[in-house]
DNA sequence: TCTGGGGTCCTAGGACCC
DNA sequence: TCTGGGGTCCTAGGACCC
């Protein structure tokens, strides 16, 4: 048996915590560059006219009508949010896996089945009184149910939605539209629909084997998963197989050196997170973009894949390597709007083949010692000369909150 | 003028082996 | 002249998620 425990519009719930003038009233959070909508509050969804994911500037008279507040990202807020709520739940269900900045799934089996409900609330007070957000809680055989549930106890007053009953999960699968399915996406909307599949109810009897001949192997286990049948069990934490880093530019670039410094910038990123979980690299991947949306300028669109001598999780090394491949893919007289870098095919750090032709070198890892320096006095604290100092190409952040949890300088100052 | 970022998994098809 | 059958591995691209 599953909880599916979700922050109700994370972003803005986390803004909200620390600028209670933004309660009840309509607000969006922005994504990096301050591009699209990634977040609503209750009454900006209620408009009906923003959707998720719409560029802002398409928006920007909506906006001004029903004064809706605008906030870039602030991802360092929300991270250290998710991390809080995550403990705090970890207090209450010691089993859980964390699928996304805002959710989990906790494996409830062992608990007392009668007192689920009650315990559900609890919870949801508790993460409500600790750290100040509004959290919802589905309970369900499978994490497809769960999911299904999580829509209906967002709707309720009580946060908490149960589905353990089938007679309820099947009334409420026949009115369950087939694209709210977790992992139902356009595509497969389009091809379920052509077969007369309209709601989650069609697609919970229709035969699996049939639906595996048309579609794969994933649909064919969503379709057990509505009949209760558990498919997808509760994951431990698995490290990241690859790892990315990449940003839009705040005005376009033109300039090879610029686009060195951006690209080292992100290396750098990427490689951290990379040490973070332990693991080291043997391939990675460069690429370099122009705006994909003016048709009048010219389009161009490369990457370069390269793979490293030795597995590493050295900085020096990997940004050796990604620098030699922008150069590579730089063209000039086009304006860049975006580059980035993959770490692929990641390894544990002690599962390491080492290579019989290669020289065994003791090097001392200086991005270990860069790593422990910036933890402790806080980021780009010291950084490769390479990223650049004034970074002018940085993305746009127009109106970013305060890092309330996470920077000395910016803490909450309380009043008397 | 302005359009995000970071992931996972599956499948088909090519290349290769015996 | 006639050109099989069964298998593995890798990769690119598609589809989906938050």
């Amino acid at each position: 048996m599953f909880f599916l425990i979700d922050v109700n519009n994370f972003y803005v719930s986390c803004e909200r915590v620390f600028n209670p003038a933004l309660e009840n009233k309509p607000v969006v959070v922005l994504s990096n560059n301050d591009g699209c909508v990634v977040a609503r509050s209750n009454e900006v969804k209620l408009l009906k006219t923003v959707p998720m994911g719409i560029p802002f500037f398409q928006i920007k008279d909506i906006v001004k009508k029903h004064r809706i507040q605008t906030l870039s990202s602030n991802y360092a807020l929300y991270a250290n949010m998710s991390q809080r709520v995550m403990q705090s739940i970890q207090h209450f269900c010691p089993i859980l896996e964390i699928y996304s900045i805002d959710e989990c799934f906790v494996d409830v089996s062992d608990f007392d089945q009668a007192a689920l409900i009650d315990y559900a609330g609890h919870i949801r007070n508790k993460i409500k009184q600790w750290i100040g957000v509004p959290i919802s809680i589905s309970i369900a055989p499978t994490k497809t149910l769960a999911k299904v549930a999580n829509h209906l106890a967002k709707k309720s007053l009580s946060g908490v939605c149960d589905l353990r009953n089938p007679e309820i999960w099947n009334k409420t699968l026949s009115t369950f539209s087939i694209e709210d399915i977790w992992g139902i996406g356009r595509r497969l909307e389009k091809k379920l629909k052509s077969l007369n599949i309209q709601t989650a109810y069609d697609l919970m009897h229709y035969p699996a084997k049939q639906i595996r001949q048309l579609f794969s192997v994933n649909i064919e286990k969503t379709c057990y998963e509505l009949q209760g049948i558990k498919c997808y069990p509760l994951e431990k934490f698995i490290p990241k197989k690859c790892i990315q880093s990449s940003r839009s530019f705040g005005r376009p670039v033109t300039e090879l050196s610029e686009l060195i410094e951006a690209i080292s910038t992100y290396t750098s990123i990427a490689c951290e997170k990379m040490r973070r979980q332990k693991s080291v690299v043997t391939t990675i991947s460069v690429y370099l973009t122009t705006s994909r949306f003016n048709p009048l300028k010219n389009y161009y669109a490369n990457q370069a894949t390269i793979s490293l001598q030795q597995p590493t999780n050295d900085t020096r090394k990997i940004l050796a390597s990604a620098i030699q491949a922008i150069k590579q893919l730089y063209q000039p007289n086009y304006l860049y709007k975006k580059c980035g870098i993959s770490l692929l095919d990641l390894i544990p750090e002690n599962q390491i083949q080492q290579d019989i032709l290669m020289q065994v070198t003791h090097n001392t890892n200086i991005s270990l010692i860069v790593d422990s320096i910036n933890l402790k006095f806080g980021k780009n604290t010291i950084l490769y000369g390479a990223e650049g100092i004034d970074k002018s190409w940085l993305a746009k952040s127009g109106s970013i909150s305060q890092k309330y949890t996470t920077d000395w300088k910016e803490l909450v100052v309380a009043k008397m």
